[in-house]
DNA sequence: GATATACTTCAAATAGTTTTGAACTAAATG
DNA sequence: CATTTAGTTCAAAACTATTTGAAGTATATC
């Protein structure tokens, strides 16, 4: 059996996506991002965290295009994280496509006693069983 | 520096569920059972894997309660899976309330020459501390 | 221009996930 | 009750992700 119905969204983007969010360091520092621009020492301090793991787990969100940075203008050796907005909302929507629950629908199976109802002499095809056997 | 705002959703359950969706096939079989109940066997075929893998994807998703089993009435040997509607719906709240847009905050950093704001004579931004040298 | 600071990159070690193949269980059928 | 069918569980192999520690870059300060 195939598939009908193809996704509404690319699986393997959706995938990518959903990789880079399933670890809570990063869930963490997406939290402290939405609630304004972070560098890396801050992070770094409010995570207990490494600089350079701070560097790794950014690299990973800014490859999404969840994250952005900046450096400083006055002095550039900090760098400025924070959460791009527009990506957000495309995440949102994506998810929302996918995961949507009106996307379910009756069916019943195409193989099994459900899928070849033969020898019952009662059958009803619309979302419920109705089995009477002999 | 700590979190004044704590996170609106716990981040580890967050992250349990985001785990065992960020999976190419994981989210396919999501897919198809959303167009309705399928077998193992008619997993495995539309999905070309063998039937003890599509048994080990079944139970992660069962265990994160998204997805539920149930033998066949008539032949017991059949096992059907279909997706939970209500743990899909909770899905979609945590995730909505946790990558809400909306809890996009400005911030200023409480370091680097953003921090410590001196040496400008211009300052102040929306909604942040003001801070003009001696 | 040497040194310090803020951060990044690299390589190796550790930990976790996915796939494979075989053995196993539960239920039906002859 | 032996055999077949549908699916699960187990153990090891293959693969991927995360952490660690050291080296490297870019920028600023002395």
């Amino acid at each position: 059996m195939f598939d009908l119905n193809p996704p509404p969204v690319a699986i393997e983007r959706l995938t990518e996506q959903l990789k880079a969010l399933a670890n809570p360091k990063r869930l963490q520092m997406i939290h402290l991002l939405m609630e304004g621009v972070h560098c890396n020492c801050e992070l770094g301090e409010a995570l207990d965290m490494s600089p350079n793991l701070i560097s790794h787990h950014m690299t990973i969100l800014r490859e999404l295009g969840l994250v952005e940075m900046e450096r400083d203008v006055v002095d550039g050796r900090w760098i400025y994280f924070c959460v791009n907005e527009a990506a957000l909302e495309e995440l949102n929507r994506v998810f929302q496509l996918f995961f949507d629950p009106q996307r379910i629908q009756p069916r019943r199976p195409t193989c099994g006693p459900q899928g070849s109802i033969v020898t019952l002499d009662k059958v009803a095809i619309a979302g419920e069983v109705a089995v009477t056997s002999a």
